[in-house]
DNA sequence: GCCAAGCTTGGTCATTTCGCCAAGTAATGA
DNA sequence: TCATTACTTGGCGAAATGACCAAGCTTGGC
């Protein structure tokens, strides 16, 4: 494995590495919602919520699409759901990992 | 999905967002490591490497058991080759994601 | 055309993370 | 016991990250 392709995945895990940032891929999984709709979400300023989505469009988790004024976010993959069992089964309280 | 919980995942997924603790892990899947051996791989100061290996521990994805002067890191779980997985899905070069 | 809403981009500052050095502990062997 | 190897911890400066503000662009309604 290169160094290059480590430094992809790493990109990929940062990208969730934030609890704004996961707890925008955990909404969506519900179905696509537009930048100010996230931002009642997680708070904060529009543009930091804006920079987050550009980079979790850049690692790959989410697509958009303007309609209107709005710009629609989505999930851009279907692991998700894998991704997070995995955390949780290391993030669970019990400690009841694998 | 409570506040604390967002961020006890993201310390998980934080754990694996750094080139070198990401390597440490991909090595551990193979079998266990010594410090050393894992500085060899990796690099830097061991000093560093066994900061990493702390945090890597305190998220639940290793565990050591000293052997006289060594101590041998393990994978702790054995979801890792599912993340990486789930990760190079959206990794690829060729972006075909899911 | 003009204004407001929705979003992005650039800049700056505060906070966090990282990596090395120095110092300390523990086990082994001479 | 003294030196060496293996590792951890604390501390400090450097680099990366995050959050807000301000400014700009685009779309839609009046």
């Amino acid at each position: 494995m290169s160094v290059l392709n480590t430094d992809r995945r790493v990109a990929v895990i940062k990208a969730l590495a934030h609890p704004a940032r996961l707890r925008i891929a955990e909404a969506l999984a519900s179905g696509e919602r537009c930048v100010t709709e996230l931002q009642a979400l997680v708070g904060g300023d529009l543009s930091t919520v804006s920079k987050h989505l550009t980079l979790m469009r850049e690692a790959g988790w989410v697509a958009c699409e303007k309609h209107g004024q709005h710009v629609h976010y989505r999930l851009a993959c279907d692991c998700l759901a894998t991704f997070l069992h995995c955390i949780d089964s290391l993030a669970g309280d019990d400690s009841n990992c694998c």
